[in-house]
DNA sequence: CGTCGGTTTGATCTAGTTCAACCGCCGTGG
DNA sequence: CCACGGCGGTTGAACTAGATCAAACCGACG
């Protein structure tokens, strides 16, 4: 892992918020926001982020690349909970109540911003708007592991595995991710079985069934989504879509 | 369901803020959330407080009793994704995003404080520390969402009807609500099964074990944990405890 | 050229599902 | 006062989705 201090890109160039899947920022908004990230992080493949139990005392948002959170059992076992793309907050836990209960690993290689948290409170009483903006960006991620319990808890395997690579493939596409020739989803079935709460032979096997059905393809240690349409559709999934959110 | 206008309970002697699991507030932030409160409303077991794909005006803090969350995918099939106990909020997705993307029925008699939704933005300006507050709280409940989302996808089915019980029951003990003789958390089978994502069968077999084993009693519907340790010990938890935490 | 991480496949096994009754209790209507 | 129906809980038998075990494959990399 590499912090460099001096901040690569100012809040007011940064490319991620020129996508309409951000709301627009006021120019004293952006200036504030600006002030207030203290540099970022350089990440590579497989890095730990956050750790279970650490006290951090930063607070990151994504710029770019795949990360995941997860929680494991003493014996190993372990669930990812969710997945993190450009724009999610990382670590909101030990700004609030002081100390992470799960880890935070990159997908690939990635850059951070770098916020600390002590100036959590801070941000809060001199926007309030923005105050506002975390409390929306919890409340989304609440709305995210909602859905991925009822998955988990409620569908077949297939149907689960064709859901959690449609909603991956959207949040990516939203982000612009999903252009290029081939574009895929950075991820091992190992992963996805731990996701899925199902075995690595199970998850290999329930791959293939929609490779099969022409929906994924697996190239390149990763996931091609062929047809997102198909696969929403194979989840049993009304796909609500993105909608437009803070970025800070 | 039955609204009251003026409120019952002035949030200055509210007999949840005397338990020691809620930080105390300071007397000016006691008089604005008397302020913010807009009524009580009175339910009853089974009732709908809120609905999937509904805007609600109305955000809500359980006062008293105990209600869950839930989602379902369109052929009936249901995943209960959280239970609520007093102090707990109710609604903020609708606060926040504008739509709520589950319902929330409730398990018992129980009164909820009213708030009315257009007014959070206002309490963020006024009230910092309260909105901060209120994304405390939204960080708390994506804990717990971890946590469920982690025994439901990698715990036997053992485990995670004893860790669930587990849970309630300690979060129960928390607010003052297992003391008296015999107390209950008033739950269906039908009920636990739709939150360990187990069949209801299963789920009845798996209570018998719990019970073989002395943990729990069922009875006058209900269960009751005769060996709180014995249960956190057979979901291999290492519980947690209950954190001090604002009351809204 | 051996090793290692990730993927693949088949065989066997089992945890949990589904189906089908049945029981006790309580509230309702005749 | 009694019959009936529905809800919640209980139990056994048959079944299957998914786990576990075991082995092999394949490309990358030192």
């Amino acid at each position: 892992m590499h912090t460099t201090n001096r901040p690569r890109v100012a809040c007011e160039h940064c490319p991620l918020r020129k996508l309409p899947v951000f709301r627009p920022f006021t120019a004293e908004e952006l200036a504030y926001v600006s002030r207030f990230k203290r540099g970022e992080l350089l990440v590579k493949t497989g890095d730990l982020i956050l750790t279970e139990g650490q006290h951090s005392e930063q607070l990151y948002t994504l710029l770019s690349g795949w990360a995941f959170r997860y929680k494991a059992l003493e014996d190993g076992r372990r669930q990812i909970v969710n997945y993190l793309l450009p724009g999610d907050l990382i670590g909101l836990q030990a700004s609030t109540i002081g100390e992470m209960q799960h880890s935070v690993e990159a997908l690939s290689s990635a850059v951070l911003c770098v916020f600390r948290r002590e100036q959590v409170p801070e941000l809060f009483r001199s926007h309030p708007e923005l105050g506002f903006d975390v409390t929306w960006l919890a409340s989304r991620e609440e709305r995210m592991l909602d859905e991925n319990l009822l998955s988990v808890g409620r569908r077949s395997a297939f149907e689960r595995a064709a859901y959690l690579l449609a909603v991956l493939h959207r949040r990516a596409s939203a982000l612009g991710m999903m252009k290029g020739a081939r574009p895929t989803i950075p991820i091992t079935q190992q992963h996805l079985a731990d996701t899925l709460g199902l075995s690595l032979v199970h998850t290999n096997k329930t791959l293939k069934r929609l490779a099969a059905a022409n929906l994924i393809r697996w190239h390149d240690h990763a996931c091609e989504v062929l047809d997102p349409a198909g696969l929403t559709e194979a989840a049993g999934w009304s796909g609500s879509r993105e909608t437009i959110r803070p970025l800070i």
